[in-house]
DNA sequence: TTGATCTTGCACAGCGGTGTGCAAGTTAGT
DNA sequence: ACTAACTTGCACACCGCTGTGCAAGATCAA
């Protein structure tokens, strides 16, 4: 009744030894793109050669890595919506930057491959929503109106990025970061860096530790 | 009187050849950082084992070519200037803007390898001018004041490398990619979208197809 | 025309990466 | 304790890239 045709369930430590190597690969991959399995292995606590125990090549551990990023960050994203455009722009901002190790680590592995496919699906309804509030914004009044809401949303997912960079690079904590990739966004969508603080204001929860429901 | 020791000048072609391979390069490494010797020297019309008579190795190619392309800019740009921080802004965008091939180039060079210490006096200027502007925008009041300079310039060159990216994505032409430059810039300065084109409107010049003096 | 200069095509060594095979060892379920 | 599952360390083949040597050819200056 129990297993079909295998005589012994699957060792305990080979799943946690799986996640391990999924972890090592995506704190490496956010500083380089291209770490060799060796590295990945060595930080795992693992051979090189182990790796091939449980994935059948590099680029399945890298596909399901970035797919579990994608996952993740959409599913944070859907969990959560506010009715006015600018504060959900905002919120999104603080959504992604919640998850930045996966999204860049997936970006990073996406970039280099025919990942774009499989990985663009699960991205894509962010990019959506936030096309749809920047259109929203501007007919309101609150946001730019002077480039269409495709271009719009690329300033806002590169002015996004650019404040992953800059965390890196200060080292900027967690709550700073938050506050900036907030402050940064709104800047692409045209707000004065004023009105963006009335925005903060207005929504103390954008800043909150727990994610808003 | 002419020649000290040679008895022949070198070639006239040799000249020619070598600045085929820089610009081979510069147009090859825009697409991808890390093109082989082989692929460059094909795009110039040459063999990789001719690229080898006058450069001793790739690195010194790649390094050679970061180097115009710093001088270059940072040329452009210590030839033009505002009073108005503001506007300097502005400005520095659209100068840079004339010299993405040359920028982009030249940064997917720089960030792998050494070369940031050879790279970074040539470029250090602009960063300064932005965090000087920076400041005296925020002095002013028209510029952000809730973020450190140092950030404030960070954000804006994000901007500028954004609209870089989406320009080559979606095809933009010369004057609306500097139209972008601008107000991106000008957006993550903290201004409203209105007042960088209020900005815009007091400065023609910043459009203009000469580049200012 | 002459001859140095530059290019070519080949071959070779070296490096670092991936993917595999296999025998021996270790670990954890039953 | 037994045994399958997992890890290890070695070996190897393969690939793409860099850098070099050398002989033969093309090209341009004098």
């Amino acid at each position: 009744m129990c297993e079909s045709a295998r005589p012994r369930a699957p060792r305990r430590d080979a799943a946690s030894h799986r996640e391990a190597l999924l972890d090592a690969a995506r704190v490496l991959l956010n500083e380089d793109p291209e770490t060799s399995l060796d590295t990945i292995a060595a930080a795992a606590g693992l051979t090189r050669r182990a790796v091939y125990g449980h994935f059948p090549s590099r680029n399945t551990l890298l596909t399901e890595l970035a797919e579990r990023g994608a996952d993740r960050v959409a599913g944070a994203v859907a969990r959560a919506s506010s009715e006015d455009p600018v504060v959900d722009i905002a919120l999104l901002g603080r959504l992604v930057w919640d998850e930045i190790e996966h999204v860049r680590a997936m970006t990073r592995v996406v970039v280099h491959g025919p990942l774009r496919e499989r990985i663009g699906p699960a991205l894509g309804p962010i990019h959506d929503r936030l096309v749809a509030d920047a259109a929203r914004a501007a007919a309101i009044g609150t946001g730019r109106a002077d480039l269409p809401p495709e271009v719009v949303a690329r300033l806002i997912e590169g002015a996004a990025f650019t404040v992953l960079d800059e965390s890196t690079r200060a080292g900027l904590s967690r709550v700073e970061g938050r506050r900036l990739v907030i402050l940064a966004g709104l800047g692409a969508l045209g707000l004065s860096w004023r009105e963006a603080h009335t925005v903060l204001d207005e929504n103390r929860a954008l800043l909150d530790e727990e994610t808003a429901r």
